[in-house]
DNA sequence: AGCATGAGTGTTTTT
DNA sequence: CACTCATGCT
């Protein structure tokens, strides 16, 4: 394709900013107006009038859009675009560091990410309370909250933790530590990247011209969420370099790194003579789609002057789905998406959006349970994850001996070794010169065993080949990473190890390849794709800024998720979760899913106080008509079979006894039995069991090391190594009894455990037709196997989110057998 | 003292 | 699943 073409492609406005003579702009457009192809088409523009590739540099939020927008340059010229530049801050900033370290003063500095931040300030943190100071973890994220906005840490504490303001002095500590101990061993943390050059560059003339004279034109993307350090970053270049900015004030949502969505619009104030365009048409999705973002950013108190409008037109009408709990909406997209499979489109016409890393969980398995390829973008990255940094700690080791967060890593690994011996060791380590010397101390330590000297020569050998260094230290390390994992999945961490090792085939520099990797993050389920592109993805929101799919889905808009309850009370936070949201609505080209659930297990006991104000400010709350098409799921939870016979030889009901009214000291006693029971199928129960029947069908802990398996009759039972923990019994309805009562028992499950206790646990429809209203009870009978009457008992029932919810315990304990059978159905009592 | 171990608990978002 | 805390072992 030529450039002509590619011009042509565009629209007026557009192709105004495409071709724009030598200013600076902003272009500040809605989502799906094609910024991303004007920024493409601004390069490809600028490149063949005659800027050399090499004189252009594109900034964007992540390596996958920075490298998208090269390969759509690319694919448009061919050569010509060869030696173009579209990187992240962080990798920008890095490569000037490495291209003249004297300069920025950091020669032999390596890169540390958030978790060994993490570590460090644990150290310096030392033992005191929460109460006396913040955790490690709050005292990191403040850091860097406040090197993000260029901020004092007073003014940071003042908007983000008045209440620690009184310690401020204890904080301030703590940092100065952890900056001291950080220069020390030659550290740089994510913040430093970006601050050493802007710092530098705001002080010094020379540096400032020698980066920017490197460079003609800056094109930056999402600039809406560029942080104060970022632009002190640019600011300083704007004098020799032409800055153009794309960005929507509406998808700012990473506020949390000190980003604020007003910034872009002091583009104009903070850069003289600039000129701000504008594009208004969406090209991306059906106007159906657009209307529902519309309204949701219509809702706003704010107003963000955004109503988009479709190119495309008209076309499906977005649906609103609700179930009855996070399973059931993972089993059904799954579901859907098989079906379009069935039906002939891709895998990969379809996203699923998610708020957190932690919500893609339970569709990841729905997903693996249909044998649906996927990727999942977000969340733990390979290296973040444990077992690889135990693994990878040997490598800093040796390729920065003074890496004392990673001898406490590696040398914490060995059996009796802790932080008290392993600190002793470093502190002689850090003095040694040479690793001969180092190997000789490890030898002779009597706490360490033999193979920890071995693992760190094992790389030491390798130094120039990262590849064998792995696969030669993972041989001495395998048996006690196995041991410490032996309960964590081991075998899929193992695989991990091989990932690793491909990524680094190609690298001959240990600090290299960590720090690419570092700065890059891979997901774990990306790497071994390369063949096979048609793959489902699950994404979560923020890392899906900039990208579109045919076909969305964007689960668990629900109360207390939309806006999320940590939003609630402030402001400006549920501002960034609806624009959180509006991004995720705006991904979809063609359909658009939005599902949520009806209950959550969660939300319940989190915070009852807090309920009313996560459904007062649910952003769905005021849905007028005719945006979404809704249904409503009402599925049976855990698979009742409606095959299953029907039973009508109750005698039970003939010789009903009734409700026999408690008298007063009883009653207190069935109360506090009452919550005994909760207590049992407490909502983490009930989150594990039903996740794990979402993945494999079978019922089990994944964190026990319970094995279970199903029996010919189709009972479960769970096993604790040897020994049982619970059966799963099968429950028997009465169909004819429901439809006469117009009691509908949705879902129930059974067990016996240990104990010799019967829990059942179920969830009913009473609808409200019901011709006999005196059905008012759930009656549970027992039977063993010889078919003797066990126990009967009867309960009410209580309102569970869209339906009701009723729950039996009954103590067997007297009873020599097993229950074999029981029958659940409606009664009058 | 220092370490291993198990139970308990709480999960944004990213370079 | 990853982190903290309490406990008990050496
Ligand atoms: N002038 C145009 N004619 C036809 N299609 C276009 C045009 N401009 C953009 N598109 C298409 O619209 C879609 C959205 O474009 P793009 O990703 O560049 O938007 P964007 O503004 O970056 O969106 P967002 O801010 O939501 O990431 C793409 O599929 C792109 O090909």
């Amino acid at each position: 394709m030529t450039i002509n073409q590619l011009l042509s492609d565009l629209n007026e406005n557009q192709r105004k900013a495409a071709c724009m003579p030598r200013q600076h702009a902003l272009i500040l457009a809605g989502a799906g107006t094609g910024k991303t192809k004007t920024i493409v088409s601004r390069a490809a523009y600028l490149i063949s009038n005659g800027t050399p590739a090499h004189r252009i540099q594109i900034l964007a939020f992540t390596r996958r859009s920075a490298s998208e927008i090269v390969e759509r340059v690319r694919m448009h010229l061919g050569e010509e675009a060869q030696g173009l530049k579209a990187s992240t801050f962080h990798t920008w900033c890095i490569s000037l560091i490495r291209k003249a370290p004297k300069v920025f003063g950091c020669k032999g500095y390596s890169v540390i990410d958030r978790d060994d931040q993490l570590q460090l300030y644990k150290v310096l943190r030392g033992k005191a309370q929460k109460s006396e100071l913040p955790s490690a973890q709050e005292i990191c994220d403040l850091y860097s909250f406040a090197r993000n906005t260029v901020q004092s840490l007073n003014a940071t504490l003042q908007k983000k933790s008045p209440e620690c303001l009184h310690n401020i002095k204890k904080i301030s500590e703590v940092m100065l530590a952890y900056e001291k101990r950080k220069k020390e061993r030659h550290y740089l943390d994510y913040d430093d990247i970006l601050d050493v050059v802007a710092q530098q560059m705001t002080v010094s003339e020379k540096t400032r011209i020698w980066v920017s004279s490197q460079y003609d034109h800056l094109l930056v993307d999402e600039m809406q969420d560029t942080n104060p350090l970022q632009w002190k970053l640019i600011n300083p270049l704007k004098e020799n370099v032409t800055l153009f900015c794309v960005g929507d004030d509406a998808q700012s949502i990473y506020g949390f790194r000190g980003a604020d969505f007003q910034n872009v619009h002091s583009f104009a104030s903070r850069v003289d003579n600039s000129i701000t365009l504008k594009l208004q048409d969406n090209y991306r999705s059906t106007q159906e789609i657009l209307n529902a973002s519309n309204w949701l950013l219509s809702q706003s108190a704010l107003s963000y002057g955004k109503n988009l409008t479709a190119m495309r037109g008209s076309g499906k009408k977005p649906e609103l789905h609700t179930f009855i709990n996070e399973w059931e909406e993972g089993r059904w997209i799954a579901e859907e998406i098989f079906n379009n499979k069935q039906m002939g489109e891709d895998w990969k016409n379809n996203m699923v959006l998610v708020r957190s890393g932690y919500a893609g969980r339970v569709i990841e398995g729905a997903l693996l349970a249909k044998d649906i390829p996927y990727q999942f973008i977000g969340g733990t990255k390979l290296l973040e994850s444990a077992h690889i940094r135990d693994l990878l700690s040997v490598l800093r080791i040796v390729g920065n001996q003074q890496d004392e967060i990673a001898w406490m890593r590696f040398l914490t690994l060995w059996n009796g070794v802790g932080e008290v011996t392993a600190n002793k060791l470093i502190e002689r380590i850090l003095f040694l010169d040479g690793y001969d010397q180092v190997i000789k101390l490890l030898k002779d330590s009597d706490k360490l065993p033999l193979s920890a000297a071995d693992a760190v020569g094992a790389v030491i050998k390798n130094q120039n080949n990262v590849s064998d260094a792995l696969l030669d230290s993972f041989q001495v390390l395998e048996e006690i990473l196995a041991e410490k994992y032996k309960k964590q999945e081991w075998d899929k961490r193992r695989r991990d190890i091989q990932l690793v090792r491909k990524l680094a085939e190609k690298h001959t520099s240990i600090l290299g390849f960590i720090e690419e990797y570092l700065l890059d993050p891979v997901h774990v389920t990306q790497i071994d794709r390369k063949e096979n592109d048609d793959v489902v993805t699950v994404i979560t929101i923020h890392s899906a800024k900039g990208t579109e799919c045919e076909r969305c889905y964007v689960i668990n808009v629900s109360p207390g998720s939309y806006p999320s309850s940590f939003s609630i009370g402030k402001e400006d936070e549920i501002e960034e979760e609806r624009r959180v949201l509006y991004v995720a609505l705006t991904r979809a080209k063609d359909e658009l899913f939005v599902t949520r659930r009806g209950y959550s297990l969660w939300a319940e006991d989190k915070s009852k106080v807090d309920d009313n104000a996560e459904s007062e400010n649910y952003f769905l709350n005021a849905l007028p008509e005719g945006l979404f098409n809704e249904i409503i799921h009402r599925h049976k939870l855990w698979n009742v079979d409606n095959d299953a016979p029907d039973v009508t030889e109750h005698v039970d009901v003939g010789i009903n006894i009734g409700n026999i009214p408690p008298d007063p000291q009883e009653e207190e006693a069935e109360e506090s039995n009452a919550s005994d029971w909760n207590h049992m199928v407490d909502n983490r129960e009930a989150f594990w069991l039903s996740e794990l029947r979402c993945a494999d069908g079978y019922l089990h802990r994944s964190n026990s090391q319970s094995k279970s398996h199903k029996d010919s009759a189709g009972i479960a039972e769970e096993l604790d190594g040897d020994k049982m923990v619970k059966k799963k019994l099968q429950i028997e309805r009465n169909k004819q009894m429901e439809n006469h009562s117009g009691i509908k028992i949705e879902s129930c499950s059974a067990y016996y455990d240990t104990k010799k206790n019967v829990c059942v646990f179920g969830e009913l429809i009473a609808e409200n037709k019901s011709p006999v209203n005196e059905y008012k009870e759930v009656q549970l009978v027992v039977y063993d196997s010889d078919g003797e009457l066990m126990a009967r008992e009867y309960t009410n029932w209580t309102e569970f989110g869209l339906m009701q919810s009723f729950d039996f315990n009954v103590d067997l304990s007297d009873f020599e057998m097993e229950p074999s059978r029981i029958k659940v159905y409606p009664t009058n009592g």
